[in-house]
DNA sequence: ATTTGATTTAAACGATCGTTTGAATTATAA
DNA sequence: TTATAATTCAAACGATCGTTTAAATCAAAT
């Protein structure tokens, strides 16, 4: 955990999010684990909704421009070639999930967050989490028709849903497939083989 | 919206927490919206908690059975030959979302609930979504290793997680991918369409 | 018609929620 | 050191939460 009263409420919210939901967390119960004062949430960033914008933008901002950054440079290598569909889906798809193997493993926790939240029905982290996305998929919509030429415009739409369906999945890291293998010792997966896993699955699912 | 207290309480309690969440969604606002007294919630199931459950077991119970029914006659179709993959995705893929075009629009409304309620943090949702699907997965893991033979048991256990991550993001519904397609009006698909699209992109990840 | 049980009702319980307040404390600068 | 600003603190605000209670109402059967 940081020093100041203010990232550490950032850093307890995180976890306390990912843990038990949003709605589910209270500023008590977040002062309370962080070691700060009830009022300090209040004082340092107005109201609790605020609070919640700041821990989703907090990582939201790196980690698409990691995405932007990833595109940017692929376009540069290439000229004005399609891009091959295996490093678009990787440029997409690699960035939130290397979030998981950060340092401390408040990456990881704020991956599982974040895939929680897509499905989240409160308007307002909606709101967020789409504005925060509207660079990224302006960036990489054109690239995948590029990539993907033959499929119209409609197919290409229900693919891309699928696309962000499965990672948000994935980045929930719910724990109902775990079932799936009885017996089966979920253990945490290196990164890079579950991208290639991803990346594979994503790749033919997109070419179908 | 059905005649009795009970059946109000439920009906009403399933629109409201597909649309804010459950945790968000409180006994008052159920019962001022159903029009029933607070406290019949507490004596008819005799805890909020029994109440959530009951909502997803009315539908979770028959929507699992359907898929049972379709697997088995396949199953008695084809003796001992292993399922054609197409097939096998669709039976599980197809009775959540044939759901969404019941009579009333109530089956809809609780797809969406299911669907977001997958990546819930909530521990006892959790656990009961998991128990009723156990038999479900006990039933079709054996079809799907022989269905695809050449998977490692790894790989295999991964896409079919990833299946499941694409049928929870379409069955919740998000409208976060509706600004991909810009302009693009987001109609209510057709579900035969929305079947077809999805198992042949499955059916490709499947078999990368 | 009367009794018995099921159901509904209004009211209140204690607990917890996000937020606000004003004083106490700490850091910063003159 | 002194003045000024920033931050922390305990305490309380009104609102809302799930649950409980006991009386009122309804239905069914004798």
């Amino acid at each position: 955990m940081a020093s100041g009263t203010k990232e550490r409420i950032l850093d307890t919210a995180e976890v306390l999010f990912a843990r038990f939901g949003i709605g589910s967390t209270s500023l008590r119960t977040i002062t309370q684990e962080a070691g700060v004062n009830l009022a300090s949430v209040n004082y340092h960033f107005g109201s609790r909704e605020e609070l919640v914008a700041q821990v989703f933008l907090r990582r939201l901002t790196p980690m698409n421009e990691a995405r932007l950054t990833s595109l940017r440079q692929m376009r540069e290598a290439l000229g004005d070639a399609p891009l091959p569909l295996d490093q678009l889906v990787r440029a997409f798809v690699e960035p939130p999930l290397a979030m998981s193997r950060a340092g401390d493993q408040s990456g990881a926790v704020f991956v599982r967050l974040l895939g929680r939240t897509y499905t989240e029905p409160a308007e307002s982290i909606h709101a967020l989490i789409r504005d925060t996305h509207q660079a990224v998929i302006d960036a990489f919509k054109p690239e995948f028709e590029r990539s993907l030429p033959s499929l119209s415009a409609d197919v290409l739409h229900w693919r891309l849903h699928f696309l962000v369906g499965v990672l948000a999945y994935v980045m929930a890291g719910s724990d109902i497939m775990s079932l799936i293998s009885s017996g089966h010792i979920h253990e945490p997966q290196s990164v890079a083989e579950l991208v290639a896993q991803l990346e594979a699955f994503l790749v033919a699912g997109l070419q179908a």
